[in-house]
DNA sequence: GTATTTGTGCAATTTTGTTTCATTTGTTAC
DNA sequence: GTAACAAATGAAACAAAATTGCACAAATAC
């Protein structure tokens, strides 16, 4: 099966806000018993709908402060250059997250790091040392606003 | 006590994976009893370390399959202004992640939505409904090469 | 109508998480 | 060096949660 029903989308929303609520509770919540959310919970992640269960890491409090947005520019978008690219972005642990996008710019990182000067040694290293980079624009975080993954689940109409 | 050790850090790159990985598993990974996984678990729960558990959730599969990036540039930078914006792009449940940033931007945004379609009907509500954003600049992803929350915890010198 | 599939709740079972307690380890004071 | 203390640990007992087996009910197919 591929569609969600609302018991599905109700026991999705309460694992997006905390993954440890018991099936118990859930059930409670959602008017299941503790068995039927375990297999739901397990069909799920089956069938990659729930892809993920993760621990949040407080990035201040294990010194690492800083987030930066940058928003990199190609010299040439060949496929080539651009799978190398994203290879070495999806392998540098200090890039949290990357998109290549349309528009202004070829990808968009998000980034984080104990301190500007790491930064600059980052940039040294993914940005400086690669031919195929034209430009990168850079955003320093002031306020994480709104962090999360969460996926609105409000309005899906199956 | 606020300092992690080599432990703490071993446990958290395992929870930051998957949080469903049971103490008994961690504990031996990391050459502890799970009582002791347990307990470490717990203190950095408590202490706001780790902050949140949640499942991640497959955007396409729910019918989401439209990431946007969007700048937003405020015409004034009042605090009063800043803060009303912030409370309305926190409490927008498509608006994923909103960070307040120096640079170019005021804000930068990462949105999702089921269409483009809704993508304008958002636009019209949060970003020409408010009089005090200048000027909003809009990126598409065309490929979620990494996304997560997870922090690099491979260089901490405590 | 009956057969089949799908999902359910309940209860038994297994696994996991939590607490207790004696012991070890490391630190400080003398 | 050694005694006293504090902090953290492992093993085992215990509690709680997840998982499975099974009988049943609702929906669907035939």
């Amino acid at each position: 099966m591929e569609i969600l029903d609302k018991l599905d989308i109700a026991i999705l929303k309460i694992l997006q806000q905390d993954n440890f609520t018991p099936q118990r509770d859930i059930g409670q919540q959602v008017g299941l018993s503790a068995a039927a959310v375990q297999r739901r919970m397990k069909r799920m992640k089956e069938e990659g709908i729930i892809q993920r269960n993760i621990s949040v890491v407080n990035r201040e409090k294990i010194g690492r402060p800083i987030t930066l947005f940058v928003e990199v520019i190609m010299e040439s978008e060949k496929a080539e250059y651009i799978d190398t690219t994203k290879a070495i972005f999806r392998a540098t642990p200090e890039v949290q997250q990357c998109y290549y996008v349309t528009g202004d710019a070829d990808f968009v990182l998000i980034i984080v790091v104990p301190s500007m000067h790491d930064y600059e040694l980052l940039t040294r290293r993914i940005f400086f040392g690669n031919d195929n980079i034209k430009h990168f624009r850079t955003m320093v975080a002031m306020d994480l606003v709104k962090v999360g993954l969460d996926v609105s689940l409000d309005t899906i109409l199956p």
